[in-house]
Formats: C-alpha cells, sequence, structure tokens
DNA sequence: CGCTAGCACTTAAACGAATAAGTGACTAGG
DNA sequence: CCTAGTCACTTATTCGTTTAAGTGCTAGCG
C-alpha cells in the first residue's frame, strides 16, 4: 500500500466570530471590536457585554490561523535548538519564555534544527519571530547592567561564565583549565572566548584549553587529565557542562587524584548527576527564566524591560 | 511604557500562487492542480511544465496559513513533552519522527505542557494532531512483533525495561531492585509496572522498588543503598535513568561498595555523565529513531509501516 | 434651518490557498 | 446532422478573521 494520505476528517462544525455575532445581534466587527478591545471605537457597555456573554456561552475562541492569514503573521514564536537534549538552563530559559509569551497573547512552539532557520516549520506557520537560540545566546539583548567587570554590560553565558570562574578566582586558583567535549559544537568557540574574557578580567592565569574526549576511551581521558594534573601548573578545571566535569572527576578518581586537593572541579548547568555522583559535583546553576522571559519581548519587538539580577549561583559541594 | 504590542510590520510582498498563475498564463486553479499532482485533472504536460517552471523561477512556496485555514488544519504535528530535559532517547525519537513528518509533507513542532493538552498551540496553529509523549510511551501503535516473552507483542518502554532486565538475568541475577528518583513523574507507575512484567516472564524474584533521594541529601541515599545491599537478598539493581544510576554507584563509593560484586548497576538511556564517570556505567541505549517514524505514521493515520528491529541495546561496560 | 460632528454601529474587502461547478471546443456515436 | 462525452481549462466560493470605509441618527452650533 502507497502511502498516501487519507483526506482530512469530515470538520467538526467549530463556534465562529459570526456565531457570536448572531447571538448576541451585531456583526461581527462589532464582536471583533469588542474581543480585542480596539481602540477608537464606540460601543455601548451593554452591548459589549451582550457580546462577551455570547462568546463565553457559547465557548467561543477565536481561529489563529484565520487570524494569522489575516495579520500576515502567526502568535506564535519559533524557538531553533540544535537537539532535545537540555540541562537546566535550557528548560528554565524555555519555560520563562514561554510563560512571559503566554501573558503577551502568544505562544512558544519549538523546533530542531541543525543549522540555518527551520524553513518548512516558518513556511508552515508563518511564526511571529524565530529565534536560533545558538544566535540568541551571544545576542546583544541578553546585555543589561551587572555587578563586576567587563564596563557593566554582559552577554548571558558570559555571565554564567564569570560565575564559574569567579568562585575558583574566589578559592585561590590562578592557573586553571577549561574543558569541553571534544564533538562539534555550534557554541564552543564562543564558550572558550568568554572564559578567556573572564580570566582576563579577574586577573587569572593564561587559560589551558582541553578538549576531553567524551566518548568510550577512559585511556584517552586519563591520560589528558594526568597531563593537566601532573605537567602543569594548573590547580582547578572550570568545564563547559556538567557531563564534561564527570569525565574530568572520573579520570581522576582512575588516577586516585582527589578533588579539590589535587585538582579542583567546577561543572556547569547543575544537572542530577553532578549532584548525586561522588564526589558531589560544585557547580554553577544557571537560572535562565528571566532571560527566556527578556527574550520573548525582545522576540516580539518589545523594550526588554529590567534587568534579571543574578541569574547565575554556584552551588558549592564537593569538589572545589 | 505598558507593553503593547506594535502594529505588525508593512508585509513584504510575497509570491503567491496568483503570480505564479499570471507567469504561467493559466488561472490559480491550474496551478494549484499542477503543483499538488490532484488526481482527475486533466492538464497537458506543456501545461504543467510551464506552471512548474514559472513557480521555480518566482520561488514561490505555498503558504502554509492560508491552505491550513482553507483545509481546516496545518500540516503540523505537534509533541507535548513535560520538559525541555531529555536524554539520547528523547532525541532519537524526535529525530526519527521529524524525518518521517518532513516525507510526507509535514512538519514536527514540540512544546512543552506539564498535563493536559497545550490548548493554546492547538488553537493557535490547529495541528494536523496532537501526542503527548507520557500518552504516546503506552500506546498500542508501539506494538508489534518482538522476539521474547509477552506473547510477542510489547509497548516501547516495556521492551527497553526487558532490555534492561534480560541482561540482568542473563548475568545471573535473581533478586533484583528497581530505583526510581523520589520526586513525582508522569510515567514512574508505567516504569514499575513494566519492570514487574518483565521480571515475571523472565522469572526473576519480586522487584524490590526503590525511589532514590535525588536532592542534596547524600546521607538518605547512602543508608537506602547500604540496606538494599546488606539487608536484602538484592544482587543487582536497575534504573529509572543513568541519573539515578550515578546516584546509586555514588552511595556505593561512599560506602565503599563495589559494581557489579557487591552490587551490579544497569543504567538507561546512555547519557553523557554514565559513559565518562568511574566506573563506567552499563546502560540501555535507546535508538527511537524508529518509534518516531512510527509515531509519525500513526500521527497522520497512516499504516505504522513494518515493526522495526532491536530498538534497544545494553550497552556493558564496568557496573555489571 | 442647514450643516457638521459624533455616536453606534454595519458593510465589504482583504489575506492565500483548494476545489466544486462550470464552459467552450472538439470528437465520436447514432 | 444532432447530441453526448471528453478534454483542458476557468470561475467563483469557501475557510474565519481584521479593519477601512461607510451609514443612519441625533445633538449642537451659527
Amino acid at each position: 500500500m502507497p502511502p498516501t494520505l487519507r483526506p482530512p476528517a469530515a470538520r467538526p462544525r467549530r463556534v465562529t466570530i459570526r456565531d457570536v455575532a448572531t447571538a448576541a445581534s451585531v456583526s461581527t466587527a462589532t464582536v471583533s471590536y469588542v474581543l480585542n478591545d480596539t481602540p477608537g471605537q464606540t460601543i455601548t457597555e451593554a452591548t459589549r457585554r451582550r457580546v462577551r456573554e455570547a462568546a463565553v456561552a457559547l465557548g467561543y475562541s477565536p481561529h489563529g490561523v484565520a487570524r494569522a492569514l489575516r495579520e500576515g503573521q502567526s502568535r506564535i514564536v519559533l524557538l531553533a535548538v540544535p537537539s532535545m537534549r537540555g540541562g537546566r538552563g535550557l528548560e528554565s530559559f524555555v519555560a520563562g519564555m514561554s510563560a512571559e509569551l503566554r501573558t503577551l497573547d502568544h505562544s512558544l512552539l519549538v523546533t530542531t534544527s541543525e543549522d540555518g532557520l527551520p524553513r518548512e516549520a516558518i513556511q508552515a506557520i508563518a511564526p511571529r519571530a524565530t529565534l536560533r537560540l545558538a544566535d540568541f545566546l551571544a545576542e546583544s539583548a541578553w546585555r543589561g547592567p551587572v555587578l563586576g567587570a567587563f564596563d557593566g554590560r554582559l552577554a548571558g553565558l558570559e555571565f554564567h561564565t564569570l560565575t564559574q570562574l569567579r568562585h575558583l578566582a574566589e578559592r585561590g586558583h590562578r592557573d586553571i583549565a577549561f574543558a569541553l567535549p571534544d564533538h562539534p559544537d555550534p557554541i564552543a568557540d564562543q564558550r572558550v572566548a568568554h572564559v578567556e574574557g573572564a580570566a582576563t578580567s579577574l586577573g587569572l592565569g593564561p587559560v589551558r584549553v582541553l578538549r576531553l574526549e567524551m566518548g568510550e576511551d577512559a585511556h584517552a581521558r586519563r591520560a589528558a587529565v594526568r597531563e593537566l594534573a601532573e605537567a602543569t601548573p594548573v590547580t582547578a578545571v572550570a568545564t563547559y557542562s556538567d557531563d564534561v566535569a564527570l569525565g574530568v572527576l572520573g579520570a581522576m578518581a582512575a588516577l586516585r587524584l582527589r578533588a579539590p586537593d589535587d585538582l579542583a572541579v567546577i561543572g556547569f548547568d547543575d544537572g542530577e548527576a553532578g549532584r548525586v555522583s561522588q564526589p558531589a559535583l560544585t557547580t554553577v546553576r544557571i537560572d535562565a527564566g528571566g532571560f527566556g522571559r527578556r527574550a520573548a519581548r525582545v522576540a516580539l519587538g518589545l523594550d526588554p524591560g529590567e534587568w534579571v539580577e543574578s541569574p547565575s549561583e554556584v552551588i558549592v559541594r564537593a569538589t572545589t
């Protein structure tokens, strides 16, 4: 049987603006004006009430598709993420963005797209705006006044990275490494740049960048970590993610090195694994909810609103 | 400044079916018939070519919103997931579903919704179908012939759970525990039921269910794991996720218990953390791509197609 | 008393596609 | 020679909203 689509099911009649108009004995235009609170329209309170009551009585809700056709775009913003494997940071970002959009009568939909814009989805729903996460992480929309270095203005990931390194600096570490996965990553270069910037502004020495093997080859990991711990002055390693941190810690355990004495380790984005493993991982918890809200407003072309305070904090556990 | 939406930007004129019709000197109906290969229409090959050439020359692509209004639903299927924190399983599921839908001229969009259907998104885009992940995991759509127990037909999670426990059974374990997070979870009960079913069909003893504290309280975890290892005949523990497995392993390390000798541990869904931590975690890798494809076809009301073979396998590492 | 202005609405035209129901021209059958 | 049928298209309607442009009525002003 060839995979042909069967014809769409017979349409269950839906409640339209016309039904509301009839019920309230007005025209559809009046209904639209009332329900949308269109400014500059003179409609008596009595009529307004009639319309509103008819609408709820019939259970009317506007047909987003028809509206989108008329308005040229749907009340949706599309977020393109590289993959569905998110952490706490992405989760809170999406939650915040979604909540803020709901407030503004829009909704958030997520799509995966490796690179480029999700053209098919855009064709399909004509979103009000499309945001690529990787782009946005470096976007000036994140900027706002912030305590610390960098002339007071920081992008999101920059800020979290500063949080991460500041903790290390406060513990007295001067020579640090930054470990990131060896597999390709859209924002790896950005992250490295942020780490180097943060290190400079905190007065640390040059950062050793370590691309850690994240496959089954534990030997390679061990060799890399041994080299780091024994042949360099590095005393602490900040990581791209909790997973990478766990890799460093795993190699250290095999080498009988202890955190934080032999090497301090701090993760990023507070996953479950780091919390429950042994030794418990120090990490930075990112509350991207505020950023998500900002992202929502920026996507709709609104004023981003107030800057959110302390969007990231260090969760101190056993490895620093 | 009150947060009012600014008026939609002046619409950049888009290429419509009318433009194509004009360019090809035919009516819009003809264009539609040609581009959609509508059956039962007699249109000469010459005309068809003219239309198609005009369409590509103008860069025409149909306006999904207009089409959705006319057809009553958009060519989109909506997947509602409880959170953006997915693992390999979700990632491959989404990838497979998305790919299959693309084949069928639809696209996949993801939304988060704690419980219930994502009503706002549905209103907004009138999706062809909406799938709640949690529902779908238990759905009969997953069913197909499969080697092993359960009269040859298994749902997806059932299948993966069987893979997980079979490995333990093959290693000679009879008394096992199943550890799951203590925080609420939409599919926890299902998982437990599947584990019990699998244990029965494999001839194992009754399964001890352990809800593991997944917060900062390492003592509680340790106490629970000590009890399990010392006061029960349990020799192996299967877990809800790699994260839970790492928690068990962490507690074991603190108690100086060794895997697999004191207690064997097998995770679920092969995350990065389990692969790189020490000892390296045995786990089950789920390739949900095939399930995603099936889901796509089921969502569109098509025949699910052939059953996919071996959608999950055990990655044997150091803990079993 | 004629005219304008405001009020409280209504009419009608989009938005872009899909498709049922035509419409001439030509062919074939009786 | 008349009619029915096919061919190759076209015309016109529909989906459900939003919104510019009316419309009839009353009040107020000069």
